[in-house]
RNA sequence: GCGCCCGUAGCUCAGUUGGAUAGAGCGGCGGACUCCGGAUCCGCAGGCCGAAGGUUCAAAUCCUUUCGGGCGCACCA
């Protein structure tokens, strides 16, 4: 079976999983993290103090501070308070801490530090027990429910369909997908779509490149590919598929102006190698829209009228502007272009005119949210896309739109170039199969979106320690074989209930005991603030805690109890890693 | 010229809506259990967080200026 077959099986299994619960309806399986737990004591402790009143509280930061000494949790709360009321910090803290409704929050014990933190000392005993839920709760370990089913839309990749998708649109694809598994992770109802653009003179040319390929064949003379067209070999080998009966009937259909069947011909075909290499990486997209449709369902020329009527359309050389600088783009934008050919002729839209409609066709399909991911040579549009956004009267939060950097590949210390002109450039599907899915995916989403990546195909291909994306599957892979090393040596696992888990208290196992619980927290955050590098992260960060438990302690062979107690845990890290990389779409092996 | 993004260890990058002593991986050097997977673990070296001011109890993080890099600035898509 191959990486990405499995990956698939146990997404259509996840899924079925998380319908029956939600099915379930009163099921609590989704859970507070224990830092909302701790954000509401804290904020009741803070509100009882009679030092701040309900509306003028400043929100509540639970942090981890990286000092071992300050607690498992810290909040600033006081210091915030007090230079807001002109308090001491210190005393605030005190009477925070000393209101803190330890038992309800979990926590052994507070303390007051430095210059006003209150640090919060989780009890161990809720440590331990937490293990036990995450075995419970399995696949929904992990899951909340602040999205209370707001339906989201993400819209990514969508490249021309004039070629092979690049790395740009993989990193896209990565991102995207990934931010779907977040999102439906945390109670949104998350759809994905492709906007395929298959229509305008992007897809003229590709037809008239092709033509030339099919003619170069026929001819046996070089082709004569136009000025801006696509040169690439994958119009040869598409040429070389058509077949010479076929060949010398679009040909003839050509005529002079050309192209158009060869146009449609070649864009499905592209649509279709996109479909597939995408499928290959592990993302289907819940609807493939395509462009064309908006102007022969007359949509293109509906969100004219409608912007017209917003008062933000006026007449300048013959073409239809939007204010857009009235809205805080920098300049206004055309809209309807003046007519190029005789009087009185209606000029053609823009493209911008037909991404505004693509957006109203959105907002009107009922997206209570719609994120766009984009790619750096496009940033410059997203002030005159939310310029429109505003001029129909959509919320202000409504349009959310993420631009993803360049990716750069290396051969070592080599860039590889890319010219997509020339048609020198690495495909999705060559890099699939150079790295494989797992990897391409993991590297992708290390990095924050917004930020140049480097990717390097050397490193990226070696099997080794210096491969930082086995780390967190080989910890995985080594809790499996803890578990099926306890089974043949005839262990027989305990029920959830019986293992005494007072008895992990090592220091590895509570450092592993602390990761674990705050993975919720991790999941919410990292699809709050679009940002999956956090998981990435995140389970480097569990994997070492594991790897060095590991190293320290013996599961089998412990004394029978500790066993049990220490199994259930390493179970528990199991899942969590397999919950974690099911949100990258990466696969958690049993063995490797 | 204008706008947006980015400058953190030799390299690639994290750094929790401003928090306590700035971290990881790779690379370099040196080590590790006769025993559950050594794709692992431990240690050492390596930093004026591009620079200069400012805001405050607290700045890698916010503001201003500046230097260096990327990308945009069409009646193209």
């Amino acid at each position: 079976m191959t990486t990405w077959t499995s990956w698939f099986i146990y997404s259509i299994a996840r899924h079925v999983s998380i319908t029956h619960w939600r099915g379930c309806g009163e099921t609590p399986r989704v859970r507070e993290s224990i830092v909302d737990i701790l954000r509401g004591a804290v904020r009741d402790a803070a509100l009882r103090t009679g030092h701040v009143q309900e509306g003028s509280l400043p929100p509540v930061v639970i942090e981890e501070p990286r000092a071992a000494g300050h607690g498992d949790f810290s909040t600033n709360i006081a210091m915030l308070v007090a230079s807001q009321s002109g308090l001491k910090a210190r005393e605030v803290a005190e009477a925070i801490a000393s209101r803190l409704d330890r038992t309800s929050a979990k926590l052994d014990r507070v303390e007051v530090e430095g210059p006003g933190f209150v640090n919060m000392f989780i009890s161990k005993a809720h440590l331990q027990e937490n293990a036990r839920q995450i075995l419970q709760d399995g696949d929904a370990y992990g899951t909340l429910n602040f999205g209370k089913g707001s339906l989201v839309q993400v819209e990514f990749v969508s490249a021309n369909p004039t070629g092979p998708l690049n790395v740009v649109s993989a990193r896209a694809a990565a991102v995207g997908d990934s931010l779907i598994r977040l999102l439906k992770a945390c109670g949104f109802e998350a759809r994905s779509e492709f906007l395929t653009n298959d229509h305008g003179t992007q897809v003229e040319l590709l037809g008239r490149s092709l033509q030339a390929r099919v003619e170069e064949l026929r001819s046996g003379r070089p082709a004569e590919i136009p000025e801006e067209g696509y040169r690439g070999e994958y119009l040869v080998d598409l040429a070389r598929e058509i077949s010479s009966e076929t060949a010398l009937q679009m040909l003839a259909e050509a005529g002079k102006a050309g192209g158009s069947k060869f146009a449609k011909f070649a864009v499905e075909r592209m649509i279709e190698g996109q479909r597939k290499d995408l499928t290959d990486f592990g993302v289907s997209f819940d609807n493939w829209f395509r462009e064309s449709s908006l102007h022969s369902s007359g949509y293109v020329e509906e969100t004219l009228a409608t912007l017209r009527d917003s008062g933000f359309l006026y007449e300048k050389d013959g073409a239809e502007w939007f204010k857009s600088s009235e809205l805080g783009d920098e300049q206004d934008r055309v809209v309807r272009k003046s007519p190029a050919g005789q009087e009185g002729a209606a000029g053609e839209p823009t493209y911008f005119l037909s991404d505004v409609a693509y957006h109203r066709n959105k907002f009107e399909r009922g997206f209570e949210r719609v994120i766009d991911i984009w790619g750096p040579d496009h940033h410059g549009h997203v002030p005159r896309m939310q310029a429109a956004a505003r001029a129909l009267g959509y919320p202000p939060d409504w349009l959310e739109i993420l631009i993803v950097q360049w990716v750069r590949l290396m051969r070592g210390k080599e860039p590889v170039s890319m010219s997509k002109r020339a048609g020198e450039f690495v495909t999705l599907s060559e890099l699939i199969k150079e790295v494989g899915v797992d990897c391409a995916r993991f590297f992708f989403l290390m990095r924050k979106v917004n930020s140049h990546l480097d990717f390097d195909l050397e490193l990226a291909k070696r099997q080794s320690d210096e491969n930082p994306v086995y780390y967190v599957q080989y910890g995985h892979a080594r809790v499996s074989s803890v578990i099926e090393f306890a089974r043949e040596g005839g262990v027989e696992m305990c029920g959830l209930e019986e293992a005494d888990l007072s008895l992990l208290s090592q220091p590895e196992e509570l450092s592993l005991l602390r990761h674990l619980i705050c993975y919720p927290e991790q999941v919410r955050a990292a699809c709050l603030g679009r940002e999956p590098q956090k998981i990435t992260s995140y389970l480097t960060g569990l994997a070492t805690a594991f790897h060095q438990f590991y190293h320290n302690h013996r599961v089998v062979g412990a004394e029978p109890n500790l066993m049990q107690s220490r199994l259930l845990l390493v179970r528990a890290v199991k899942t969590v890693i397999k919950n974690g990389l099911d949100l990258l779409g990466v696969s958690a092996p049993d063995k490797m």
